[in-house]
RNA sequence: GUGGCUGUAGCUCAGUUGGUUAGAGCACCGGAUUGUGGUUCCGGAAGUCGGGGGUUCGAGUCCCCUCAGUCACCCCA
């Protein structure tokens, strides 16, 4: 058949093809995530893609849910890709808490969508690695959610990281003590901005677009501003005079929090208090936590969570309080390969073996099976191509050890390792089951 | 979603006030070296100039639309 017309290959903005290469990375990514939440008990779970619209919607806010994607199903049925994996999880705990009981620990990883604009390390798809545990208000649930991000990062890599604690209790009762309850959301997110814009402007936006008046402004403002050790934070916090239960409920927490990790040999200088922020989605009604790596914050928190203690309500009368965070797999990928701190190669076999000539292909075949048996990952090249344009494949692709064996080895009865960082090879003897070939190149990547 | 910037070979980029056949480096393929890669030398292949439309005798270059990337706002992993 004749192509008139060719159709662009081409993927949808924000959506993108994965290469060998940053599929290793990724795979690496997973599989320690992975250990880090199983040495903590966590088990895995998955949900669907697409739940039903009224499932997803008017959990977040307003503005996560302009961003789901929705449309009609071939049945007319409503429904919406997955805007994250807490929200599928609630609706989970809600239908299956009965058989499972009490508490609960999950972990998650999959793609979730959310249709709104690109920028560096954000995505339209993209890979959540989440873990939770439900049907406990144990404060040790969120201490271990603190634990296991610290873990997680340690285990991937990143030394410099600093984990950002809050506790919203602190600033919803503090907001409340202030008789400006019905607000509560908007101020958030203005002093959410301090950081960012200063002072003044959060000052200014509180005083003319909440109607704020200029006591309330100070108090909020006593609250964030102070500095310090995370100690002496909370000792100055309890001194704030306009105070509720609420308010002091969310200080015992977090000293909870904080004397819990320490307990637990976290060191401070990864912990720190910042009792402004007040971020993530609107479910979130207790600790919080935010991650950035030192070297690039600006890409945002490659790990964030917290506590929720309503999420399930909407789907059952079952008390099933939350606690739980998110990795940013694709955005921690993205910063990772910015800093240059992946290691290259995008083959995950470390042997490769030279095809020499047809005549010997049973031979390569028998040295490759024997080879992997031994627990070695092997590629034989399936050609019998010039060797030079073979090792230079190899090289290319970071093979680690190249076995070669031509017709002058194999009437030898020997084989040649050649270590391809070094350059560096020795002859072995080639016996039945390859025992000293195996010796020798688990020798030679140990090193 | 709104606004700014960008888009030329696989990658990074040149390309004059619009003017013949669009270039370089790296990467790739082949050879020098018919059994040894990552160094060198020689050669080769590779481009719908993101896509579509318009202005013009003539468009990579100017205009409009569109797609994508990137940054800011917003929000967030």
């Amino acid at each position: 058949m004749y192509l008139l017309s060719l159709i662009t290959p081409r993927t949808l903005k924000g959506f993108r093809d994965h290469l060998p290469e940053t599929m290793l990375q990724r795979e690496r990514l997973i599989d320690t995530a992975r250990g880090v939440y199983r040495a903590y008990g966590f088990s895995p779970i998955d949900t669907p893609a697409l739940e039903y619209e009224e499932i997803l919607l008017g959990k977040g806010s307003e503005e996560t849910d302009k961003q789901v994607y929705r449309f009609e199903d071939h049945g007319g049925r409503r429904v919406g890709l997955r805007f994250d994996l807490t929200v599928p999880l609630a609706r989970f705990a809600a239908q299956h808490i009965g058989d499972l009981g009490t508490p609960l620990k999950r972990y998650q990883i999959a793609n979730v969508w959310r249709g709104e604009n690109t920028q560096k390390g954000r995505y339209r798809e993209f890979v959540q690695c989440d873990f939770d545990t439900i049907g406990t208000q144990s404060i040790v649930a969120d201490i271990e959610t603190a634990l296991v991000i610290h873990d997680l990062l340690l285990a991937l890599g990143c030394e410099n990281f600093k984990l950002h604690i809050n506790n919203r209790k602190i600033l919803t009762g503090l907001i409340a003590s202030l008789e400006a309850e019905e607000q509560i959301t908007s101020i958030l997110r203005i002093l959410d901005k301090l950081s960012k814009v200063g002072r003044d402007k959060v000052e200014e936006e509180l005083l003319s677009r909440q109607k704020l008046t200029r006591d309330q402004v100070s108090t909020l403002f006593q609250l964030t501003e102070i500095k310090g050790a995370n100690e002496k934070i909370l000792e100055e916090a309890k001194t704030l005079p306009s105070r509720n239960s609420e308010f002091e409920t969310g200080l015992a927490e977090l000293s909870e929090l904080i004397s819990g990790l320490t307990a637990a040999g976290v060191p401070e200088h990864r912990v720190h208090l910042d009792l402004s922020i007040a971020r993530g989605l609107d479910y979130y009604t207790g600790s919080i936590f935010e991650t950035f790596l030192d070297a690039m914050p600006e890409i945002g928190s490659v790990c964030s969570g917290g506590r929720y203690d309503h999420l399930a309500e909407t789907y059952t009368k079952k008390k099933l309080p939350g606690v739980g965070a998110s990795l940013g797999l694709d955005r921690l990928l993205a910063a990772m390969q910015e800093l240059g701190s992946t290691s290259g190669g995008s083959t995950p076999a470390e042997v490769f073996i030279v095809y020499f000539a047809a005549e010997h292909r049973e031979e390569y075949l028998k040295i490759s099976s024997q080879l992997r048996r031994a627990g070695l990952r092997v590629e034989l090249y399936p050609e019998p191509k010039k060797i030079g344009q073979q090792l230079k494949y190899a090289n290319r692709r970071g093979h680690k050890i190249a076995v070669i064996a031509g017709g002058d080895e194999l009437t030898q009865g020997t084989c040649q390792i050649k270590n391809l960082d070094s350059g560096a090879a020795t002859q072995v003897v080639l016996d039945k089951g390859c025992e000293t070939v195996i010796e020798a190149i688990k020798k030679d990547l140990a090193m």
